[in-house]
DNA sequence: CAGGATCCCGCTAGATACTG
DNA sequence: CAGTATCTAGCGGGATCCTG
């Protein structure tokens, strides 16, 4: 149609759209679905490996390089430092050097990280909650499509 | 907090932890980690492109192949129906085949399905909403990282 | 300790052509 | 219309070595 001015009404709050190809949020889209990303976040949304004091899981929580290592096991050093270089960026983390005898790196979130964190919580723990009945799924669909 | 008991309990639920390398959440999570999975999803889930009769967006909705192929701008044929397939299997969505004169094909949400879009529109959702925000982050950051 | 820099392999995503 | 099949280029991502 000739008239976008109609167009740029519907706009008005979906200022960008993930589904148009050009549209910025969609390689944001991309850049965020990541699994590492997803562990990250987690992590530093204080995320404990107990499965204790989460659900909103609200409270952040600064952790060190080594630290988020560790807990994001079989991660590369490049693909960790790749992804907190990126959230850091993006202004998702805050990174803090502590100069100290063998230098002290922490990250922590951001607020905008920790909107973030809320809704990829969602993802990861329906991941861990809904494993069995997508496994099921999967024995199923393998079954029939012999 | 008090005795673990209450924590166990709470672990009964947690049986796969997506921290683990080995653990089978963590190939589920890098699957589900993808933003084409997002936008299918978002799109069966009926989120609509003016971001209208959308929020919590709980009605599904049957979408042909066509009709996704056009929605999802910029995909490619085979990531699409290696997405949709990858989806089936694991009883997200469901195929169904119409014999008409050209085969008609449709894809709708399953309530599992469903559960997941829940949580994967709020990241679709987020990327649009914070924009802006990431943007002026970025610039910030390259102008002082010289 | 917390990375930077390289090398390099593998797999994936895209383009193209063909089919029921 | 709704795919399947094939080929290939590109780069994601791991391994390795090095540094402040």
């Amino acid at each position: 149609m000739a008239t976008s001015a109609a167009q740029k009404r519907a706009h008005a709050k979906t200022e960008y759209d993930a589904f148009l190809a050009g549209c910025p949020s969609r390689q944001l889209l991309e850049r965020i679905s990541d699994k590492w990303v997803a562990l990250v976040l987690a992590a530093l949304g204080g995320d404990d490996a107990g499965g204790a004091a989460r659900h909103g899981g609200s409270q952040r929580r600064s952790m060190r390089y080594s630290e988020l290592s560790r807990r994001l096991a079989g991660v590369s050093q490049k693909m960790l430092t790749q992804t907190l270089r990126s959230l850091e960026r993006d202004g998702l983390i805050i990174r803090t050097v502590t100069p100290t005898v063998p230098v002290t790196v922490t990250y922590e979130l951001t607020d905008l990280g920790m909107s973030l964190q809320h809704v990829m919580y969602g993802v990861k723990d329906w991941a861990e909650a809904h494993m069995g009945a997508v496994l099921a799924n999967r024995t199923h669909y393998d079954t029939v499509h012999s």
